[in-house]
DNA sequence: TTTTCATATTGACATTTATCTATTTGTGGG
DNA sequence: CCCACAAATAGATAAATGTCAATATGAAAA
């Protein structure tokens, strides 16, 4: 995962209504109008979301006649995590040989 | 953690200079004047990225005479991976009983 | 085919954000 | 005390973002 995507992936991830809506399909595949009920926003608000979550690939849309049912890409989750594993943080000072 | 803090690292890694600078940071403390030499902007820019970073508690400061010395926090950062596993990606369909 | 319903797109607007220049703050050395 | 230097803050501005009302699309039902 380049850094490019990674930064898609936390953009995406840094709206308070985004998360909540990851947290929402965290729990299983769910349509629009059943995410649409657990917010105070407009449907196409709510559409505008989506297709954030989705183009960062953290979301997959499947289409079932009138529906839409969105579900979490285990596999991008799985490439964020590794990404962000990626950060170490050692404990040693002195790193910086500034002066 | 919180969903507004896990939303407020999102956003502080929702930018491709901040990420690198976590990577950097991941190498080690850095001074600012040893990050600023790796990018294109101004030190007043730096300045603010290194606030946003500090703020959402990815980023700690150290003061050690005219210099301050950057390093990761490890204790949000696992914190933030915990947030992050708490997702899951239930594979099995029909979650939605939408119709 | 006409209607109805779920979702997406458009266009507009207010807010936030990334960036710069100019200035200020704070620290240490002459 | 004054100067030099590292970093932070202030103020301004262009670009990105979140939101909504209005409209379009597309699919099933009547």
């Amino acid at each position: 995962m380049s850094d490019m995507d990674a930064a898609l992936i936390c953009k995406a991830l840094g709206d308070a209504n985004r998360l909540k809506i990851v947290r929402l399909l965290s729990g299983g595949e769910k349509c629009a109008c059943k995410l649409l009920e657990a917010f105070d926003i407009s449907q196409p608000t709510l559409s505008h979301h989506m297709k954030t979550l989705c183009e960062c690939g953290l979301v997959c849309a499947r289409r079932e006649g009138k529906w839409t049912h969105y579900s979490l890409c285990g596999e991008t989750l799985a490439e964020f995590r590794a990404f962000l594993g990626g950060f170490d943080y050692p404990t040693q000072e002195g790193g910086c040989s500034c002066h």
